[in-house]
DNA sequence: GTGAAAGCGCTAACAG
DNA sequence: CTGTTAGCGCTTTCAC
């Protein structure tokens, strides 16, 4: 059928050489009116697009950001990708999604295929672990770190959240239920997030002159299946009537092992969960959260991402949200605290 | 800093052509195994990662898939884009997303877009509507439209869904439990997905010998808010006892019409969503729903994907997936029907 | 085994 | 205003 249509062919069609007919596609003026709109009409006609690869080639940035998430299955990832893309497109960016499943290896190789196609950039949601030889594969890359951090040993922004207060106030307020026991499940230490997640839960319940007891606060690498577990073990061994989630899969894990055990929010426990997908609303009664503005999160990290200039330490290098607490049945006594009360 | 290596700098520092170069890291026999360590080594740890820019300029094929959905927020289309992006890695292949957001100029923008990397291949849900200059804008790109299907004047493949049974079956079960005033909510006619799956509707009501009210049989341009408003109509009229949605967007604008209004399910309404979102089964005692094996159709798209040969009217060109009914509580007898009974 | 030349599509720089 | 040349990074082809 027919080959690729390049300036070349157009030109060679039109009787002309290709540098005109170039000129004429990017507006250049030094091109007489007739020529330009005889080139545009026949380009138009032959469905001509210009080739990314062959500017590329001679150095022109790409369009194409990279988003690296651990899935696109937790409502919160898929509406971050969602938002993201939405605001990027403004720009003329485009997003290619890698999935890495928390799994340090996988995210080498996204990042790898990403190097050689010269991404603008690459988002990630930093998997846990440790490499040593990131300075090599991280060469030549804008890097936006969202949500956590790790040390990448290259310059990168970061897109973070800062939840310590609703994680606080999340405390605070089921110790005002007349909860005394409650129990954390959040993300490993050597995470960022996790780590400062279960700082904050450890303050509140200072604050709130409550004594963690160590069996109660579960860390470990984040995900559903982690939260599924864990949860069913606290409710098996019956100790505590509140439970505080620090992570979005872990969150969604641990109501799914709830509501599986039958166990009923906050009748039988208390529950505040993370990271607020639009249908916590909607079951046993309304399940509390700490919320995190998913689409703010993308707007700023639209910022970092086409703001200009390298990652200075200087401010802008950085952006900060603020999660918030919201407070919804589930959060509320249990049935055993109604009657002590 | 750092220039970016090429095999030419690779070459200049090894005091060899750039040739023995490429053909040392393309695995070319035809290299002295000395010089192809000493080459390997040396761009191990430069970090020299392969132009595509430049592959792809000389004829091979892109990796890159353009996914093109109207958004990420409905779960069905995170949940595909997931394990697309899972299946086609397996092949070296990577997703673009874009939004179409179901509108069809947004699409042609994105297609453009992906012509310009020259992408591998697209798969798209199609975009209500008429062109006309398909054939123009969607040359040279191998185009597998997902779900519903629409006139592309170019050769394209096809990823659907077979939901004529399970829409049958859906009404014949409310027609079971004691309903005869049933809605129905879906896509705008136009689409082949909207009048399949109302003529499905329609032949359903036929086989239990019910007349349907032409009032209560809403197709539009399918949306969230679309669903949603439809939902709140035909709850205001009163008319009806049970409700089928025919659409991913439409059921979950339907169900949050349903329950902001306040109405239970199915004590007030009866109700059938349709793509079995994860917490359809953990509201209102269960939402019953017309379900499709997402992963399934991800897998299925993949086939389409890399089995190579142009599309060609011989079976292969096309995938088909059947739904399948999933009975939970919301599609049972209204509490007005068993007062009657 | 190794290298030199050519060309993929495009534009900056220069020459008319 | 228009055309020629060169080169971005890579591999195929053809020498040596």
């Amino acid at each position: 059928m027919s080959n690729r249509v390049t300036i070349k062919s157009i030109a060679q069609d039109l009787g002309i050489s290709h540098m005109t007919v170039s000129r004429a596609l990017s507006n250049n003026p030094k091109v007489r009116e007739n020529t330009r709109k005889a080139v545009i009409k026949h380009a138009q006609e032959l469905g001509y697009v210009k080739s990314v690869a062959a500017t590329t080639m001679r150095g022109d940035q790409t369009t194409i950001v990279g988003l690296l998430l651990p899935n696109l299955v937790n409502e919160f990832y898929a509406r971050f990708a969602n938002s993201l893309a939405k605001y990027i497109e403004a720009h003329g960016l485009q997003l290619i999604i890698h999935l890495t499943n928390d799994d340090i290896n996988k995210e080498r190789e996204s990042i790898l295929k990403l190097r050689e196609i010269q991404a603008y950039a690459v988002v990630m949601v930093p998997a846990p672990g440790l490499l040593g030889d990131e300075k090599k594969y991280l060469k030549d890359l804008q890097i936006i770190q969202l949500i956590r951090k790790r040390e990448l040993r290259v310059p990168s922004r970061e897109a973070l959240v800062d939840d310590t207060g609703a994680i606080v106030q999340a405390v605070q307020h089921l110790a005002s239920q007349g909860h005394t026991r409650i129990a954390y499940i959040g993300g490993e230490k050597s995470l960022s997030s996790g780590y400062s997640r279960m700082s904050a839960f450890i303050t509140g319940m200072a604050a709130a002159r409550l004594v963690p007891n160590t069996d109660e606060i579960v860390t470990d690498t984040p995900s559903f299946l982690m939260g599924h577990q864990s949860v069913q073990a606290i409710i098996d061994d019956g100790n505590v009537t509140a439970i505080i989630c620090g992570g979005f899969e872990i969150s969604n894990g641990a109501l799914n092992g709830c509501l599986e055990r039958g166990v009923h929010l906050p009748g039988d426990i208390a529950f505040v969960g993370y990271g607020d997908p639009s249908y916590y609303r909607w079951m046993s009664g309304g399940i509390s959260t700490i919320k995190i503005e998913v689409d703010s999160l993308a707007a700023k990290t639209t910022e970092l991402l086409t703001q200009r200039g390298t990652a200075n330490k200087n401010g802008f290098a950085q952006q900060l949200l603020m999660a918030e607490l919201v407070i919804r049945q589930s959060s509320l006594a249990t049935d055993k605290l109604k009657q002590v009360e």
